[in-house]
DNA sequence: TATAATGTTAGACT
DNA sequence: AAGTCTAACATTAT
């Protein structure tokens, strides 16, 4: 469920509470997530949380001084341990994840796959279908940035990707290797707001549509992360809030209501597996 | 009971 | 080879 603007929400209430936070524990409750994957994060200390795409990544640095000094340790284990670069749990959250940030003493919710444990409280996996991947890695070489919507997705660059593809343009704009973050709700409310039809070949874009969706990405995700998401059903934010996004759709689920800018109805239809809402009178 | 769900990807097919 | 399409993953809610 979670796209762009509700990992980024996440990742910034995330941000506002877990650097220097030290991890003092980590359940994996479904075996799915990967075994000892957690292991070796505890003891270390946040350093900053990021998005990249649809993933969360918290950084997560050297052990601390402290909790390495076992005594009688020979020093060189001792430094060895405290020579590594330090880790970077990966989230994605897929379809039905959430995180939830508990900081009183009641049970788990239904559902919950990962606890993470912190002096300050505990950050919660929850994941009904259980689609959601958890990795802890080392530390490596930076990953090359993704295009990032939020920083602008310029119209040449899509134009020249696009160049003769057949590719339906929502299916285009929802490659995460081209555009990292939108998903379905976004691909429907950007190429409404664009006036482009779902269905057209990608490579059919002429330059000035291709400006349109640029601006359409420029005006509806910085107010869709403004809005701290979108629920629909189930999405909440990091302390269980709804966002308030919902608010501002002009097609997605709005199968047969009238179209704000037109009047026109909305229409409905399955475009590369996908549900698909959009206005088959204002977009061409 | 059948269907769809805010994501990704492996494998099949052009 | 590259582009495109489909099914599969696991589970709930309607």
């Amino acid at each position: 469920m979670p796209e762009l603007p509700e990992v980024e929400t996440l990742c910034r209430q995330l941000n506002a509470i877990l650097p220097g936070e030290k991890v003092l524990a980590v359940e994996i409750l479904d075996p799915r997530l990967g075994e000892g994957e957690g292991e070796r994060l505890i003891g270390r200390k946040i350093a900053a949380v990021y998005r990249r795409g649809k993933s969360i990544r918290i950084e997560i640095g050297k052990r601390d001084r402290l909790s390495d000094m076992s005594p009688e340790t020979d020093r060189g284990k001792v430094k060895k341990i405290r020579m590594d670069k330090g880790f970077t749990a990966e989230l994605h959250l897929r379809m039905t994840g959430r995180l939830f940030w508990q900081t009183d003493a009641t049970s788990l919710p239904p559902y919950t796959r990962l606890v993470m444990t912190f002096s300050a409280g505990k950050l919660l996996l929850i994941d009904p279908r259980r689609f959601a991947t958890f990795h802890a890695r080392s530390r490596g070489a930076a990953l090359p940035p993704l295009a990032n919507p939020l920083e602008g997705l310029p119209a040449r660059r899509l134009g020249e990707i696009a160049g003769m593809r057949r590719l339906p343009v929502k299916h285009f704009l929802m490659d995460q290797r081209i555009v990292a973050g939108i998903g379905n709700i976004y691909a429907c409310e950007i190429l409404h707001h664009a006036c482009v039809d779902p269905r057209r070949p990608s490579g059919s874009l002429a330059a000035n549509e291709w400006r349109k969706v640029e601006k359409a990405a420029a005006v509806i995700l910085p107010r869709a992360v403004a809005c701290r998401g979108t629920t629909v059903s189930d999405w909440r934010d990091l302390f269980g809030i709804s966002g308030e996004n919902q608010k501002h759709l002009k097609v997605y689920l709005r199968d047969g209501e009238t179209c704000r800018r037109c009047g026109g109805k909305i229409g409905y239809m399955k475009l590369s597996g996908r549900g698909t809402w959009f206005c088959p009178a204002c977009q061409k």
